[in-house]
DNA sequence: TCATTAATTAATATAATGGTTAAATAAGGG
DNA sequence: CCCTTATTTAACCATTATATTAATTAATGA
């Protein structure tokens, strides 16, 4: 019952968030403080704070410091890696992967109900 | 407080457990009964059951009935948006996106400190 | 030094997640 | 019909996640 500490589990939960997921399209058009950040969205400072916190920790952004502002950027490489997991399964969307497809599955399995 | 809704995030919160991404792995080679896909597990059936609903609800899994087993197989759709979603940011990780393309987009951006 | 601005940390509340065991439901076969 | 097999649902519990407000830390500059 504990927390999953895998790094693709990490990435994928930190992504699995509207407002962190716009955080990083927003930073997909350069480095921004905190509270540039913020603006946007209807939540608190803390809240924000740790949204970034969680970025952080799945290497998703980095912060330096310039005065009392701690500029973040995004760090893409997490990203890379959930892509190469996922590009695992593209032959089941593309259209090749079609129901004829689906049907030699199933024979080469030795699966012999193909109504399903 | 609420519970995010959003297909993405419903999605990433899906595929952000090692247990049921293992789950999509399995399917990959084809459909299989909740049995099957409980066996490599440690953990009790009743929780691959919600592990199966978890994916269901994200459109990741599709369930039929076959005599008392429900076989579950793969959905890749959502896997689909996932990946388009994440080409947006290819860019950034791409060899391309190095330091001199970041130093044009602090100049661009009319960002005159160029050293973070 | 003190006020201001920026951001984080602390304390707290509540909801969501993920696991358990026990009971219920569904289908098949003697 | 009853027994077995397959799976889900119910009830429960511990942990993690996400939000709030209030307090704290950090840096700037009058």
């Amino acid at each position: 019952m504990q927390k999953a500490s895998d790094p693709m589990s990490v990435t994928l939960s930190a992504l699995a968030d509207p407002t962190r997921r716009a955080i990083l399209a927003r930073l997909a058009g350069g480095e921004a403080s905190v509270g540039e950040l913020a603006a946007p969205f209807d939540i608190s400072l803390p809240a924000i704070s740790r949204h970034l916190k969680v970025l952080e920790e799945a290497g998703l952004v980095s912060r330096s410091r310039n005065a009392q502002w701690r500029p973040v950027q995004l760090q893409a490489a997490p990203l890379r890696d959930v892509a190469a997991w996922i590009e695992e399964y593209r032959r089941f969307w593309d259209e090749g992967f079609d129901k004829l497809d689906a049907l030699i599955e199933h024979l080469t399995k030795g699966d012999s109900d193909v109504s399903n």
